[in-house]
DNA sequence: AATGAATGAGATTTCATTCAT
DNA sequence: GATGAATGAAATCTCATTCAT
């Protein structure tokens, strides 16, 4: 409840009025998402009632709908909001790094780091959003396309690289990363393993490293 | 209300006319079971109503509580009565094969016939079940925790052969290996892949070789 | 359950096999009701559910519908069983008894009685019927008519003897006196009071000699 | 949600938009617990459906779920505001009167006057409160206790004064008055009486008359 | 006679959404 | 902007009753 959320400085020059004005309103609109963020990270989308979120968010439940247009509008601003953070982050690692191993162990070390910081959007983006094909076709959020396409172009400079092998489809094999990484995470999320640091971050040697194994090209005077 | 019958032999010279009736009872019971995958699959348990599935089915939405308590026994029933085919055949499977790329094969390959033959099921399973933590934790199937089990020791018999490293921890790279299967399934059931048979041919080779090459201990001549 | 029903013997002379069937249909029918009356008492006319009733008396519950045409019908054969009794009694001890003190006393003895040997009937009788207006109005029992009339007479019969003061409609007694026994037994029922035979014992009393002092002619040459 | 809601001064200056609102809404519970008394009384609880209520009140069914949890919260939200004016009553006219006689008299009196005002209110609580254990057992109003509680004072008043005989429970001569009260009004009720005022005021003398002749001592020149 | 599967009207209850204040 | 009263569609579930066996 109440989470200190910290405030970003607005462009300065405007009328201070309107602005305080709309920062009080930005305000409200966190408060509400970060409240909706628990409520179905705990019950579901479905189950969620918008009176839970305005409970938690701690305003009447009218003002959901002043800033929403309704209840799978709060959803999708959720994921929006998360996802492209998700895919500003593999944008940037595509930038600043090189070398299959290096990306990929950029991108978990960065999932699983936002999972300790904020479980229940993990939980939320794994269970209700993961990979619903019922959801995805009411949604269909270009980013989460996006993001596929960036890891699928990490792979296919691997493979132009010489570090994965080129007889099996990059798209395949992203979905067998994403699967790891998605699958470990879920792991936590229902409790089938201890939610410790320790555990994490063999959870992240280990993905990384069964995976960068297993793609790596073999045969002739291979590995 | 006499659901989930034991047929007891009765005074033999007249039990017929109930034994018939007790076979109709197993076959609506069945045809309900069937038509409630189909809702499932396409809706999703939440949006599924109890009057889909008898519409789906043919009868009465009253029959539907005829045999089972409330919509929960019915998703129940049905996870109850895949998993423990779904068990049985890794059990099976342990018991037959010899090293893990065999056993590893024979598992996925059944998982994507399974795929083939009744994608409605894997969809309800994958989408509905797959991890939900807030339906596991009413739920718990004892059956789902068994098939982790097994999955565990083949891994571990792996460890014990030196066909996978022992650096990491078996019930974690359990995990991957059933990510890997999971959301390999999931990326058809959610037509991010397209569901044709080299495709999924594709996928089983990709997923068993990634990973039976990923764990594999490296060091001799290797990495 | 399962109470020991002495059976009364049949009009001698008749097709054994016929009498003997016959015999077992009026079991099966006293069964119900005895049934009937526990689960009422227990749980209320609307709360009960002929599955209940059935179950409580051992038989399927489609038997009931092959003794009575529905639910209601099985409540009013419960009344008219039970009140022809009532009123019997009270036609005969206005026969056999002479004097208000006398005839009331042996009307109050009765259903104390009664009260001892089946408490869930006495229940049934003052709490579905007791005075329900919107059951009498379906309902319209001619014997509670009669057995209003009957002590009606009593109550005449004693202002033409003297006993009583006859400055008072005789049906408006009537109305004071059945409103002590019926209140005196719903104590035990809803155990406002302890349900011992000394209470019981006090109760008799109280009535019958309340009600006598009470309506008695005073005044002038009175008390 | 809301309802019952406790008024507490608010921030003086801008109250009076809430104050208003906060009127509404009591009005709105009025409204609704008048119609549901009708109702309850027309139709017997059971067979009340909510949207009968609601439509007797004017107003949408689920308002109803706005201001009660249940059906049975309304149910008792009647009971309460009503015992609440009889316990009242009672205690006003313990302290008002002297005299057995005269304290009887006075409850007698307001009794039958509420069901000259609002008849529908008595059907209701002498229908379906009057006794039911059932109901009483989940409900157990403290207030139909206390009304007991008082009535047995007076009568223990009567004891000590000499008005009342001794050798008769004072609890038990309690529950013969209420029987006598309560079955009054059900004739009424039960249209077993005529409702006109004359009989009314009868019934009235009959029933004080009766009852405070028939626990008087007897003895001295008496019987 | 006896059974209980099958039906579906109907009741309760929930909750997203609108809207007056 | 903010509130929460008001609405009513829709979903779940119950159970009296019918009927084939």
């Amino acid at each position: 409840m109440g989470r200190a959320v910290v405030r970003a400085q607005k462009s300065p020059g405007r009328s201070a009025g309107k602005d305080a004005a709309d920062d009080r309103a930005r305000d409200k609109q966190r408060q509400i998402l970060d409240a909706a963020v628990r409520v179905f990270a705990r019950k579901g989308f479905h189950a969620a009632r918008i009176s839970d979120i305005a409970k938690e968010a701690g305003v009447a439940y009218g003002l959901v709908y002043h800033y929403f247009t309704n209840k799978e509008e709060v959803l999708n601003s959720i994921f929006q909001r998360n996802w492209s953070v998700v895919v500003k982050m593999m944008e940037s690692v595509e930038q600043q790094h090189r070398g299959l191993k290096a990306r990929l162990t950029a991108i978990v070390d960065f999932m699983m780091n936002v999972y300790k910081i904020s479980p229940e959007t993990v939980d939320l983006l794994v269970l209700e959003f993961g990979r619903s094909s019922r959801l995805a076709q009411t949604v269909r959020h270009p980013q989460v396309d996006r993001s596929w396409t960036v890891l699928q172009h990490i792979l296919e400079a691997g493979q132009a690289d010489g570090e994965v092998r080129t007889d099996t489809d990059a798209r395949l094999l992203t979905t067998l990363f994403l699967g790891m990484v998605e699958t470990g995470l879920a792991a936590f999320v229902t409790r089938m393993m201890q939610r410790d640091d320790a555990m994490l971050e063999e959870m992240k040697r280990a993905i990384v490293s069964t995976f960068v194994e297993g793609v790596a090209p073999r045969g002739n005077g291979g590995r």
